[in-house]
DNA sequence: GCCAACGTTGGC
DNA sequence: GCCAACGTTGGC
């Protein structure tokens, strides 16, 4: 599919896991709560319905990309901004005028051989990825081949 | 639990 | 607009 891009997130499993993903209806979440606004820029402006998506679990052992997906609706507000009952509420982001934004993301299948930090950081085909090159970004572009290899690697036994 | 790296805030 | 101070992320 031409102009398919490839996307990673981030979630600490004891917050919010890949399984919990899955268990969802349909595996559909809302991918809500981030307030960082590069990563909030790649919502809003770059991530289209059937991009691909790998789920990263951070602070976690090991660290490693879990599983993939899709995203099934692109940028929108993200209401639990204006929320004062959520868990990130920004007094600043209204219907009106929103602030944050979010997507929403389909859990497709768990990897049978988790990637992990440690693998993409030797890997030669990896070792330039943004998860590398800046930890701390929750919602980051992968490439083509970034995307191929690990569900590669992922997939394998 | 520590702390480096990074992002955000706010005084000037 | 700069930058110091502060807060947070996330690997170890």
């Amino acid at each position: 599919m031409p102009g398919r891009r490839f996307w990673l997130l981030k979630s600490e499993p004891t917050t919010y896991s890949f399984d919990d993903l899955l268990n969802e209806d349909d595996q559909v979440a809302e991918w809500d709560g981030v307030r960082n606004y590069a990563a909030r820029n790649t919502m809003r402006d770059e991530m289209n319905v059937g991009d691909g998506v790998l789920f990263y679990h951070s602070n976690s052992k090991p660290n490693a990309v879990v599983g993939y997906g899709t995203v099934v609706k692109a940028g929108y507000p993200d209401h639990t901004a204006w929320d004062p009952d959520s868990e990130h509420p920004d007094p600043r982001s209204t219907p009106d005028d929103p602030v944050w934004f979010m997507v929403d993301i389909r859990g497709q299948a768990k990897f049978r051989n988790p990637v992990t930090l440690q693998e993409v950081k030797v890997h030669p085909d990896l070792l330039e990825m943004v998860l590398v090159k800046n930890s701390r970004l929750s919602v980051q572009p992968v490439t083509n081949k970034e995307w191929k290899v690990i569900l590669t690697l992922g997939m394998s036994e």
